[in-house]
DNA sequence: CGGATTTGACCGGCGC
DNA sequence: GCGCCGGTCAAATCCG
């Protein structure tokens, strides 16, 4: 019995749990002694994945006086049979690690991939969680990466995604034509989101020749960046002080969308809108656009500031400058106020440990899925482990509708971290993330 | 009473 | 030119 006890403990651990057959068929024979080891018991398998189904028949002794050698004899067969079944999950952990080093390394081919051919990204789609190929159609052609994604939606995980867009003010045909082309385009697939959120701009890739000489000014850039995040209340606290100029029910999508003006600063020229998604009305889309012209609250960054200007920077190529996707913390948008960078950026996952300690849970509850996949973010899911997140999420356990910005800038900023390790076609490793 | 929110009116762009 | 639509304005209203 203890060896069984022991073997359902270390195999619930492994979130793989079968009970062998002949445990059901025979029943789970349980002197008095050893009621209470099942009390233990099922409070170590109430832990597993409802997905697994256990059977668990306890049959009461009638007596003390049974047949003690077919216990014997059937505990020896249960002991065998756990053998069997501790290879098989063994077998089991091992084809789970390989698939997961298969994804991770698909990956990495993807990303490198991209790079050679040299296909900027234009609209970022960072999701922790799920259900962002339902707004994103465009993504379910990637291969590995759609899986995991129908995969996480299936799971109804909470969900955070991002999308960016990026003009260039000083060139407003294009922006124009942009828009209108965007326009044409929710048209044609006339679905309720048609226009949610905004499809990716689709800027010219410049010769090379004109890489060094048609430059941008980072400060006239017009970002928009788009965040989907589960909240329960009318708004994401991002830590930014808004004033509500309007409220308009906009086609397609009966939920009413409302503008927001940034009110920190006077003449400040950020907006942004929030609308429930249509199609899952616990997800909030809420589109940022322009600069902040001021510096911004400690911990207002990430998506307020950080996730426009920072995000649209790095992701915009730059054959002069290759770092710029791969080390957005060098910052050289000179527009950024140094707080944007530090909490928005420079320590994601400190960002993220600090918010996510009891008492500062947010109203937004974004989780970060990678708690039960970690293979969907494989360079944050070890933070997840840490004894910060401990003893239930306070980001889906909270109560409290007050948020702390910092919540929402750090789930933003790893989510923006999350990318930009899979841009760069390799995964940061644990000790890099608080460089 | 002052700031925030609500809500109908207004404006400009776009398609027909 | 007209209607539709998204975005903004501003007066009215609410609220602490």
């Amino acid at each position: 019995m203890a060896s069984l006890v022991n073997f359902l403990f270390d195999a619930s651990s492994l979130a793989f749990v079968r009970v062998p057959s002949v445990v059901a068929s025979t029943g789970l024979r349980l002197v008095s002694s050893g009621l209470s080891l099942v009390s233990d018991l099922l409070n170590t398998l109430s832990n597993v994945p409802e997905s697994l189904v256990l059977f668990i028949v306890l049959e009461s002794m009638g007596s003390a006086g049974d047949d003690r050698h077919s216990i014997e004899d059937e505990l020896g067969i249960l002991q065998a049979e756990m053998e069997r079944m501790k290879a098989e999950n063994k077998i089991l952990k091992e084809v789970i690690e390989r698939t997961f080093r298969d994804y991770q390394e698909l990956q990495a081919k993807l990303s490198g991939f991209q790079q050679q051919n040299h296909q900027p990204e234009q609209q970022v789609c960072l999701s922790l969680g799920g259900d962002q190929s339902s707004s994103f159609p465009e993504q379910k052609k990637s291969s590995a990466e759609s899986k995991e994604t129908k995969r996480l939606e299936d799971d109804k995980e909470l969900t955070l995604s991002l999308s960016l867009q990026t003009y260039a003010d000083d060139d407003p045909d294009q922006l124009e034509a942009e828009e209108a082309a965007d326009q044409e385009k929710g048209k044609e697939t006339s679905t309720p989101l048609s226009n949610w959120p905004p499809p990716p701009p689709r800027y010219a890739n410049p010769e090379p020749s004109q890489v060094a000489t048609q430059s941008i000014n980072p400060a006239t850039r017009k970002t928009r960046v788009s965040v989907r995040a589960r909240c329960q209340g009318p708004t994401m606290n991002d830590g930014c002080q808004w004033r509500k100029y309007g409220q308009k029910v906009a086609k397609g999508n009966p939920c009413p969308r409302a503008y927001y003006r940034c009110t920190v600063a006077p003449g400040c020229p950020v907006r942004k809108q929030v609308q429930r998604c249509l199609e899952d009305m616990s997800i909030l889309v809420t589109t940022y656009e322009g600069t902040h012209n001021h510096p911004l609250p400690v911990g207002a960054t990430a998506l307020a500031s950080t996730a426009t200007s920072a995000a649209a920077n790095f992701l915009l190529p730059n054959d002069a400058n290759p770092s710029s996707y791969l080390n957005p913390y060098l910052g050289h948008n000179p527009t950024f106020s140094s707080s944007s960078m530090i909490s928005g950026f420079a320590n994601p996952i400190g960002s993220f440990s600090g918010a996510a300690t009891p008492g500062s849970s947010g109203q937004h509850q974004v989780l970060p899925s990678g708690v039960k996949y970690p293979w969907a973010m494989p360079y944050l899911s070890s933070n997840y482990s840490s004894p910060h997140f401990g003893g239930g999420n306070p980001w889906l356990s909270s109560k409290d509708e007050r948020s702390t910005p910092e919540n929402v800038a750090a789930v933003a900023a790893a989510a923006i971290s999350s990318f930009i390790d899979k841009e760069s076609g390799g995964g940061r490793k644990d000790g890099e993330s608080s460089a």
